[in-house]
RNA sequence: GGCGGUGUAGCUCAGCCGGUUAGAGCGAACGGCUCAUAACCGUUAGGUCAAGGGUUCAAGUCCCUUCACCGCCA
């Protein structure tokens, strides 16, 4: 018995969850349920991030104070989290007190080092990034490198920490602990970036009033990552005394395994930041930190500014918790990018869930009830136990290595092995003969056994759909995987009636009927190709792709020189407003735009027209070349998706 | 521009230190079965392993070059 530490990343809170925090969670969930199970004492913490310009901005915007702001979003996740089963044993948000007593002692640690400074720090600033860039960094224009946005050239005292100092010990951090930065891909960047030299890094920030104040250092702020970093162990109560430093104790300084979820764009301030001020500060460094890949819809990132984010609610309703958790961990090789799409989701539930898992168990029941009224008799030696063996080993190997996808594929060949079994035996046709009622106990005691035992090892992946498969079998559900061993099927057990646990989702009646194959990217191309010369019907991810808002115009002004182009300021529900070039100038005046709605295409690339960037288009149905607008029938929040 | 990665059957991907006829799942076709959620079982699919060159008795599997895509950094 060891003790495990998973985090996921505290989530930043300018937005309502989407899948990509879904997924973190889900992930850092079933870790956590399968080192349960396996009596590893356990803490999963996970939390949201709340300090920082942006929120402050966006409360301001909204008349509304950040803690407020923050409130509001924060309170997205519980009723998520609960839905999806996630048993985090902490949530940290990081305007408790009890993250800014962390913070304070890992600064005091860091200042007791002597790698605390203040400097004079100039250069080029992102409100959005919150962070400096030097001139090379920006993009032509004087732009921000993420953000495209309009950089202004600062400066200020700041106190820097003496990230350089650290280089060497990091880079034999690396070497030591080959398994620290995962996959392995990711380790080799890491180490490049911090071999191609550190330059110390900027950690406070004057004049942000939404923050955590820098102990000893009036008038400045702790900068977002040294805030937001020590949310891992300022959960466990560092910093707050002996007293209250328990869980610190066994989960942080004397755990087995420490592991950081991360997505791939984070890493770096995890693998390196992270582990140069525990080094600093003197306290153990991460065992784990394991960076994951995006989920992708037709290709492209899944987020907010992108604007194809997938509603997990919408998700939930249709699949279910249980069905959603096996998708994200079953079709994502973990650490890589991967498709999201409801077709490749209907294909995968249909095929593992409905007919490998739900129909076998149902065939067992069946025949079990005809034959015995009951589970049947227990038998000894099978062929299928060595099988089950091989599928538990395999199954552990892919839990302990990160390896889901791996670790499910072990299971589903018991479960084929099980119906080769049955169909090698044929048990339905000895139903009525009582001279082969030992062939058949033996037969339907060994195939149950295996889907008893498929389902015992699905309980962190699914724990209510298992459940319940583990219930229909007439099996105790048991917490524990320490033994997945063969012979735990409970003989006589009474089967009650239940419908189909997984039923099948009817494609057809899913996509409608006019339908064709759903296919994104390569697929799609070389299937219009074919079909060119029929009438064009697209599929509903196809329609999908073009994100539909409505929008609320703040502010219309005419374009000098141009006719017909006027420049709209429109709010679609995001941070900022958005800037949009219509051109509907002969039919409609700037002043009796505003305060309207109209609908807007938000997820078209920015074009620039008579020299102003528009990022959208507007709607309008056009008569002899004349636009006519479209509002929305009654008002809704700016945003609202069009569909 | 520097460093790294990827490119294998219609789709998603396995193929470790080079070695008999290149694999899995899904999809498709055909056959079987009828206990089961139109599920299950079996067979088949003849893929220039991105392209070119090289090393070797032997190369998706090592080396070089080219192309495409991706990531990190500048």
């Amino acid at each position: 018995m060891s003790r495990f530490y998973v985090t996921t990343p505290i989530y930043y809170v300018n937005g309502p969850p989407h899948i990509g925090h879904i997924y973190t969670t889900v992930v850092a969930d079933v870790i956590a349920r399968y080192r349960r199970a396996m009596g590893d004492e356990t803490y999963f913490l996970t939390g949201t991030d709340e300090h920082g310009q942006n929120i402050e901005r966006t409360a301001r915007e909204r008349g509304m104070t950040p803690q407020a702001w923050a409130d509001e979003i924060v309170a997205h996740y519980p009723p998520l989290w609960s839905r999806l089963g996630i048993t985090h044993d902490d949530f940290i948000r990081t305007t408790e007190p009890r993250h800014a007593q962390g913070v304070e002692a890992m600064i005091a640690r860091i200042e007791a080092r002597g790698d605390l400074y203040a400097a004079e720090h100039e250069g080029y600033y992102c409100a959005s990034c919150e962070a400096f860039y030097t001139e090379k960094e920006l993009l032509p224009g004087g732009r921000c490198p993420s953000h495209e946005k309009e950089v202004e050239l600062a400066r200020e005292e700041n106190l820097f920490f003496r990230l350089s100092r650290y280089q060497q010990q990091l880079l034999e951090w690396y070497d030591r602990n080959p398994q620290a930065v995962q996959p392995e891909s990711r380790l080799n960047e890491v180490r490049s970036f911090v071999e191609a030299g550190l330059r110390d890094l900027s950690v406070s920030r004057k004049g942000l009033a939404w923050g955590i104040p820098f102990p000893g250092h009036p008038g400045h702020t702790v900068y977002v990552w040294l805030d937001a970093l020590t949310n891992y162990v300022s959960a466990l109560g560092f910093g707050r005394g002996d007293d209250a430093e328990e869980l610190y104790r066994r989960f942080w300084v004397e755990s087995d395994v420490r592991l950081h979820l991360v997505g791939k764009d984070i890493l770096r301030f995890h693998a390196v930041y992270w582990p140069a001020f525990l080094m600093s500060a003197g306290l153990p460094l991460p065992t784990t930190i394991y960076a994951h890949g995006w989920w992708l819809r037709d290709e492209r990132k899944i987020s907010k500014s992108v604007g194809n984010v997938v509603q997990p609610d919408e998700l939930l309703e249709r699949f279910g918790a249980d069905a959603l958790r096996y998708f994200l961990l079953r079709e994502m090789v973990f650490g890589q990018d991967a498709q999201f799409s409801d077709e490749g989701f209907i294909d995968r539930y249909n095929s593992d869930l409905a007919n490998d898992l739900g129909n076998t168990t149902s065939r067992l029941l069946t025949l079990s009830r005809r034959a015995f009224g009951a589970t049947p008799p227990r038998r000894g030696g099978s062929p299928l136990a060595a099988v089950a063996e091989e599928a538990v080993a395999g199954y552990h190997r892919g839990m302990a290595g990160y390896a889901f996808n791996r670790a499910l594929e072990c299971l589903w060949k018991l479960l084929a092995a099980s119906n080769q079994f049955l169909v090698a035996r044929e048990p339905w046709k000895k139903l009525k003969d009582e001279a082969a009622k030992d062939d058949v106990a033996e037969t339907l005691w060994h195939a149950m056994e295996a889907v008893r035992i498929v389902a015992q090892a699905l309980l962190p992946v699914m724990p209510a759909k298992a459940a319940e498969v583990l219930a229909a079998l007439g099996c105790p559900v048991e917490t524990t995987l320490s033994d997945l061993g063969w012979g735990g099927l409970p003989e006589g057990a009474e089967l009650p009636e239940t419908g189909p646990i997984f039923p099948r989702i009817d494609k057809k009646a899913y996509f409608g009927d006019a339908a064709p194959k759903a296919a994104a990217g390569k697929a799609a191309a070389k299937t219009a190709a074919k079909t060119e010369k029929e009438p064009e019907l697209i599929s509903i991810d196809q329609f999908f792709a073009t994100e539909l808002k409505v929008a609320t115009v703040l502010a219309a002004e005419a374009i000098p020189k141009s006719k017909k182009l006027l420049k709209l300021s429109v709010d679609v529900g995001e941070e900022e407003p958005r800037t949009l070039v219509a051109g509907i100038a002969e039919q409609y005046a700037a002043e009796e735009l505003t305060g309207k709605q109209v609908v807007v295409v938000a997820n078209l690339k920015p074009a620039k027209l008579m020299g102003v960037e528009s990022n959208g288009m507007v709607l309008a149905a056009s008569e002899g070349g004349k636009p006519v607008l479209l509002h929305p029938a009654a008002p809704v929040p700016p945003g609202t998706r069009v569909r």
